[in-house]
DNA sequence: CATTGATACAACCATATGGTTGTATCAACC
DNA sequence: GGTTGATACAACCATATGGTTGTATCAATG
């Protein structure tokens, strides 16, 4: 079914407005159609129904009709997508860690190359 | 010391374009100066140098002056503050699944209340 | 200390974004 | 089937964003 094919850009944007990200919470737990949403929130119905549009198109929240509404809900999937790329982030920092690690460690024999004296590249 | 008073907006703003993530990825392992990232993609150095301030003010990396360069490093805490939000968004998430669950468990006694008929308020 | 390598910043432009009001669609319900 | 509740969409405006070129700063270095 391929939920998203990982389009960040719109991705990260979406969660980049506080009233979207706020959005996105409140449609993990509630079922709120667009209107009920738009009465938390200080702004016209339209720009409402625009954010939760971006959060749409983002893949973020999903629409379903139920009677007269459209209730929204959060899609965890997408918030994955997000989480996993930061984990990766955070996976490609441990590796430089340890790859610095290992270069301290092997040096260890010969202490003072480095001390008191850094000749910058 | 206070790295990021968790305003989110930049910080999703600065991740949601496709070179800024690029830089920060680089940033991580690698030690260069602006000049360097900007060799990487095919801008001017000024709109990389942009970037690279936008990235600054939302908390991503940080800049550290050695020799005539100014290296650029993530900053890892930044990318935990976001993630940190959206393991909260899979919190709630977990959360909502429980409470159902155990609203069907509940309900297990008394089979068709909701069968068959759901008056929509 | 004058030069230069590396960076920052200002001014400008085109397009995107977040808000508004007004109108159109469209399924529920009487 | 006409009315209405709920949503979508168009047009418009102000400001933000991502790019450009050009100029200014500023510390290393000869």
């Amino acid at each position: 079914m391929q939920i998203a094919p990982a389009d960040f850009d719109p991705l990260f944007a979406a969660l980049a407005d506080h009233t979207r990200r706020d959005i996105v919470r409140r449609a993990i737990s509630a079922e709120e159609g667009v209107l009920e949403l738009a009465n938390h929130y200080p702004m016209s119905f339209a720009a409402v129904q625009k954010h939760v549009a971006v959060l749409e198109r983002a893949g973020l929240i999903t629409k379903q009709r139920i009677g007269r509404r459209r209730v929204v809900r959060t899609n965890l999937e997408a918030l994955l997508v997000a989480r996993r790329l930061l984990d990766q982030y955070e996976e490609l920092w441990r590796a430089r860690i340890d790859r610095m690690n290992e270069l301290i460690a092997e040096s260890d024999g010969a202490i003072d190359t480095v001390e008191t004296k850094g000749s910058k590249r």
